[in-house]
DNA sequence: AGAGTAACCGAACGATCGGTCGGGACAAGG
DNA sequence: CCTTGTCCCGACCGATCGTTCGGTTACTCT
């Protein structure tokens, strides 16, 4: 069975280490020498699995950036009233962040020095831009008031959203995924909602 | 006279000049030479004018920091009823990471690499805490809603704040920051107010 | 004119960077 | 037995890192 073997690495197994690492140092400020050290193999042995630190890294946002396209392809976020389809993406994203943490974490953090960094914000500035058409389709049915900017709104939305990623963390008795995405809804709608809920 | 030359570097003018690009390329992507480049002048020159890298760093944020623990000094931070406290200093973080874009841009990038990081995060804990007390003391009061939990709000509000900085450009014909700051409030007030205004 | 100094430079330092190379240990298949 | 392939290693590569050093230019002060 090839499953069951656990004892040695796999490109899978080896990125959420170096995802891990990378979320703690900054990828500019990770060596290769980190890694190895947190993986507790040699530097040279990473380079049996992957090919160097670039593929580590699109790896990573590859899984994060596909998570949240998906959310856009599910049933709810493509039939129904605009403002329903907005909050159920709203809740999706939360979920995602928190599902996918490390990965996300990444994702939102590239500057766009290398290649694939600047191939990772296109893709992340994509994004928005479906969300923000979401809103402004919200707007034009009047279910979202129209006394704030859209383009202003979207983007600090999307700030409380992704901010998640700065402080929550998963240890046992935390809050739950739950508790967050009908924190942020609650923020959210009850401040962009034109009549009261 | 001593403030009319331009042509020459004095520590400040140079720490303009790095900021800028460790925004862009992030501090550990930037290196000296990067930083010479930007300046005009040649990496061993820097050292003239300032101790090194981590100096640059160092004065940077300690600007941002300032700035920000300023506003808690202010007449309506510290007296009145504490919702009305409260989004004083809402409306003033906008302002001043407005105004100091740059700067409160790194510090919000800062890791925790070197010492110098790992001071920065622990003042911004201390700030953050501040103003959390202040919103508990508004929830005590009755202004804010009781249902969300204040440890909750008060992250997701500084995250739609600090998100700021990821995307407010100050070129010519774009928004002001006092459209900004009133977007931030109703925002923040509308989903938080317990009773509608 | 001469001394002092601020601003700058090219060259080089030891350290570390991401990545390569040849080979060893070990298990599976014949 | 011997081969084959996986997984790993220490040693090393050229390049680049932040920093230092010795020296040059140009301006100020006496």
């Amino acid at each position: 069975m090839t499953t069951a073997k656990r004892d040695t690495y796999t490109p899978e197994t080896l990125l959420s280490v170096a995802v891990q690492v990378f979320n703690e140092r900054g990828y500019d400020g990770t060596s290769m020498e980190h890694l190895s050290r947190a993986a507790g193999i040699s530097k040279s042995s990473i380079y049996h699995h992957v090919s160097g630190k670039e593929e580590l890294l699109r790896r990573a946002v590859s899984r994060a950036l596909d998570e949240l396209f998906g959310i856009l392809d599910e049933e709810p976020a493509r039939v129904g009233r605009a403002v329903q389809r907005l909050e159920h993406v709203v809740r999706r994203m939360v979920e995602v962040l928190i599902g996918e943490l490390p990965y996300v974490t990444l994702l939102l953090r590239v500057r766009g020095n290398t290649d694939t960094e600047r191939w990772a914000l296109e893709r992340r500035r994509d994004f928005d831009h479906r969300v923000a058409e979401l809103l402004k389709a919200a707007a034009a049915d009047g279910d979202v008031r129209g006394d704030v900017e859209m383009r202003l709104a979207t983007r600090l939305v999307f700030g409380m959203i992704n901010s998640i990623v700065e402080w929550y963390r998963p240890d046992g008795r935390g809050m739950g995924q739950r508790e967050v995405s009908e924190a942020v809804a609650h923020l959210v709608f009850s401040g962009l909602r034109a009549q009261q809920d």
